[in-house]
DNA sequence: ACTCTCACG
DNA sequence: ACGTACGTGAGAGTC
């Protein structure tokens, strides 16, 4: 290494600064045990292992500043005023960066009167002297000026990892100058960020080409008088003293007074007994775990797999496999993209016992061998995503009978924030570092692709087989810790299997009625486009927030009321203050209305019809974080329902057979009646109890009326905004903007409605005070969410948590109620001999066809089964209704 | 990749 | 003094 004179150059603030903000939406993620915020330490240390990695340096220095007052604020008043300050999140985090090299063996070096800059200049000089290769790595591209052929600069771009390389030839190409001339370029334009202005007008490319031409900011004064007489002459003349002070600040000095050798700078390279106390110190367990699988000179190399053999399945192979049925057996369908209904087989992975096999000939499941053993109800099958497994095997004509382990569900339970789908992210989570991402092997967007060569592919297939069994053990003993067994053998993992039978099925579209329904909107959005056009008085682009903000805003003059971040608002609830005010106004909710109907669901339902003339959405069972469901490609739980004209879209959803027709029924109320459950108030219960009409019961509380009669429409409807309230988790402002009053006027509704339901009142306190002791919420069937912001200091994220802490059960448990009502459904259904199919679940009801002969049968059955899932102290009601086309069960 | 808007419970 | 209703997914525009 001696022979190799490599030195590392880095500027610590500027890289602490980028790995913060970096890392800055994952803020309270990165929090150890004394509350230390660690993100910048983090993504530092994935800098330093990166460029370690790369460089293999045999000296290096990571300098910082020394504080506010710099020989540059001395000369320059105004330098870098105006900055805002370093957070405290931040700030808090440079001694422990320290810290970090400390523990890596690395000098670091900070010089008063002097930046970070200014030491790496004079040590890169110095080392250069000395015949040292030096790469220097900063986020400021500023420093691209010290590029010689000696030193490269790599400024980091994105993420912390990422970085562009900055040569003399790449600076020319970049800039179209010499690195020499970058300080030229500073002193003519300026650094906002810095806070120092150059000369007037003079951008980018004006200083570029008059540097071109004048090589130096000397060479453009001195040539100054022989320029045409123009506004850039007048500028550069005026601001002459300025251009020269602004170069100066730009130029990074070479000769600061460093009391450091370059020996001194040697690198010994990392102790691994000093990482491990400083990880252990910050609670960076995935850096540990590296650690601990990592040779001891290695240390900074990142992660190491575990080698495993992996024998490649072929007709022979699969002849030979032995197992019996207590065999430890797992199983891993590789697919080229998220959607199992059409994805391509990329192939599979097998674990028996302790051996692994993998092929990307998926045929051989087709031999009896296989196809026997993955459809034994007596051999246990091990699976990452069960639900995904099931429905694409059974294209292939194979049923999985006996799904044990679904690794994914179960981590889902355990933690229904931590949401990943990636095995590998998943398996991090949980303290599992011997695999890797999908991402990692297979690339992302559309560069994943498979791999080509098979020792890569395969060894990854077996790393996530022994992920899946060496996590099995420990993610059920949390779930038996937990008390979620029942959760996952009772609830989610038949789900599952109900679920996959739903996507299966499939819901008929009729897409000659979406064909008119098309050209209709066509029509109608032409003319109402045409209107628009005429009354703003130019063409623009209706959908453009942008431009729509100008044409109504700057153009009309309109009054705004409401701003988003990037510009005015443009939503509905401001369009309609603005009605009456402009006729234009109107035809744009109208477009609105109709575009949104056009490509979401006309075009974008007309896109996702399969060859059988079904749309098969995918339901997502591990990701709410209450439990819900989620519906995708296509999200059949968002069709229009509530203005007439989207209901529509409703006709288009019709029975598969002739002769069959589409049934639905829904929970009324069933979030006020959990409430009424858990909150155990006797007002609320009763109310259920007699089946009063809710909203008016609660009109009646809060307005202190006696008689039902007494009850509005308009108090009914403020009642009914108080009882979503309630439900939300409530806040006076929320209220407010709901119905429209004020916000004393909602806070009064909010106070007297905790008066009159009492248990209400207490559930709220308890179960935040309860949220805040245990750090997670439940439902009925101890569905968990964790709450870690519920302690926060900052008061917006701990409103957030508390009104979280209030809905999360309310909202879960009706989740768990309908997934219960779903399995029994299903099993109903089969025990009585029935064709109906059930098709979809939209939260609180569930959608079916049935053969016509069959629908009285479901009128008594599906109540039945929906309001007999679980016993509450309320009653749950179930309304029903049928028809020809989704559009008529209402 | 992010923002805005809007569809649902 | 601050800035929110809870839970989702998709399309279009913008950078």
């Amino acid at each position: 290494m001696a022979e190799d004179k490599k030195m590392l150059l880095v500027d610590g603030n500027s890289v602490a600064f980028r790995a913060f903000f970096a890392l800055h939406n994952q803020l309270e993620r990165f929090v150890n045990h004394d509350g230390l915020h660690t993100n910048a330490i983090y993504g530092f240390k994935l800098m330093l292992d990166k460029i370690l990695g790369d460089v293999s340096p045999s000296n290096v220095l990571v300098a910082f500043d020394a504080g506010k007052v710099t020989f540059r604020t001395k000369a320059y008043a105004d330098y870098k005023g105006g900055r805002s300050k370093t957070p405290t999140e931040l700030s808090e985090q440079f001694p422990h960066i320290k810290e970090l090299l400390d523990a890596y063996g690395i000098k670091h070096y900070e010089l008063p009167e002097y930046e970070a800059d200014d030491i790496i200049g004079t040590m890169a000089a110095k080392a250069e002297k000395a015949g040292y290769q030096v790469t220097i790595v900063t986020g400021d591209r500023d420093l691209t000026q010290l590029t010689t052929d000696k030193t490269t600069v790599a400024v980091t771009i994105k993420g912390v990892t990422e970085i562009e390389e900055y040569t003399p030839a790449h600076v020319v190409e970049k800039y179209g100058l010499q690195p020499a001339q970058i300080v030229d370029m500073k002193g003519l334009t300026g650094d906002s960020s810095d806070n120092y202005p150059g000369v007037t007008k003079v951008g980018e490319k004006t200083a570029i080409k008059l540097l071109k031409q004048y090589d130096t900011i000397e060479g453009i004064y001195e040539n100054i008088e022989a320029m045409k007489k123009s506004k850039l002459k007048e500028n550069l003349t005026n601001d002459r003293e300025l251009a020269f002070q602004c170069k100066d600040l730009a130029t990074i000095r070479k000769d600061a007074p460093v009391a450091l050798t370059l020996t001194e700078t040697t690198w010994p390279g990392a102790k691994k007994e000093d990482l491990l106390k400083f990880f252990e110190e910050m609670d960076f367990k995935s850096f540990i775990a590296q650690l601990q699988t990592s040779s001891a000179d290695d240390v900074s190399a990142g992660p190491t797999l575990s080698k495993l053999e992996v024998e490649a399945l072929d007709e022979a192979k699969v002849e030979k496999l032995v197992y019996d049925k207590a065999s430890d057996i797992s199983f891993y369908l590789e697919l080229s993209d998220d959607n199992y209904h059409t994805a391509d087989f990329w192939g599979f992975g097998l674990k028996i016992d302790d051996r692994y096999y993998a092929t990307r000939d998926v045929e051989l499941l087709k031999l009896p061998k296989l196809k026997q053993l993955l459809e034994d109800p007596a051999i246990q099958v091990d699976v990452f995503d069960g639900k995904q497994t099931y429905v694409a095997l059974k294209r292939i004509g194979i049923e999985l009978k006996n799904i044990n382990f679904d690794l994914l569900l179960v981590s889902y339970l355990l933690n229904t924030s931590d949401n990943s789908n990636d095995l590998g992210n998943l398996a991090k989570r949980h303290d599992y570092f011997d695999v890797l991402t999908d991402e990692e092997v297979y690339g992302k967007g559309s560069k994943r692709k498979v791999p080509v060569d098979d020792a890569i592919y395969f060894e990854h297939l077996a790393h996530k087989l022994k992920a899946i069994s060496e996590l099995e053990d420990k993610l059920m003993k949390e779930l038996a810790e937990n008390e979620q067994e029942d959760l996952y053998f009772e609830i989610e993992r038949p789900l599952s299997l109900v679920l996959a039978q739903m996507e299966i099925t499939g819901i008929k579209v009729d897409r000659e009625r979406l064909d008119i329904m098309q050209s209709e909107f066509k029509e109608r959005l032409s003319e109402l486009e045409q209107q628009i056009y005429n009354e703003a008085g130019e063409k623009f682009n209706i959908n453009s927030p942008k431009q729509l903000g100008v044409i109504l805003f700057e153009k009309l003059k309109l009054p705004v009321v409401k701003k988003t971040k990037t510009g005015y608002s443009t939503a509905v609830d401001v369009l309609e203050k603005l009605r009456g005010m402009s006729p234009i106004i109107d035809n744009i909710l109208a477009y609105r209305q109709l575009a949104k109907l056009q490509s979401t669901y006309v075009e974008g339902l007309l896109k996702v019809i399969a060859a059988d003339g079904k749309v098969h959405t995918r339901y997502t069972q591990t990701l709410t974080a209450t439990g819900r469901l989620s519906s995708v490609d296509p999200n059949l739980q968002n069709i229009p329902v509530r203005l007439e004209e989207g209901r529509k879209i409703r006709q288009a959803f019709v029975p598969s057979h002739p002769d069959w027709e589409i049934f639905a029924s829904d929970y009324s109320q069933i979030e006020l009646r959990v409430l009424a459950h858990i909150s155990k108030d006797p007002h609320m219960q009763q109310a259920f109890k007699d089946d009063f009409d809710i909203h008016a019961n609660t009109a009646m509380r809060i307005f202190g009326l006696d008689d039902p009669s007494q009850v509005t429409a308009n108090m009914r409807r403020q009642a009914k905004a108080v009882n979503f309230g309630i439900v939300y988790g409530i806040s006076d402002f929320g209220l407010a903007q709901s119905i429209g009053s004020t916000r004393k006027q909602a806070k009064e509704f909010m106070e007297t409605y905790l008066a009159s339901f009492p248990g209400v009142h207490e559930y709220m306190q308890d179960i935040i005070e309860s949220a805040r002791q245990k750090g997670y919420v439940e439902t009925l069937f101890h569905r968990r969410r964790y709450l870690p912001d519920i302690k926060s200091k900052n008061y917006n994220l701990r409103s957030f948590a508390e009104r979280t802490a209030m809905n999360t059960p309310i909202q879960g448990s009706a989740a768990d109620i309908i997934k219960v009502a779903m399995i029994n459904m299903q099993q109903a259904l089969k025990d009585a001999g029935l064709e109906a199919k059930m098709l979809l679940q939209v939260h609180d009801e569930l959608i079916f066809e049935a053969p016509k002969a069959e629908i009285s049968k479901l009128k008594e059955l599906v109540p039945k089964i929906m309001d007999s899932a679980v016993e509450l102290s309320v009653p749950l009601k179930v309304e029903s209704a049928s028809g020809k086309t989704w559009f008529e069960t209402k």
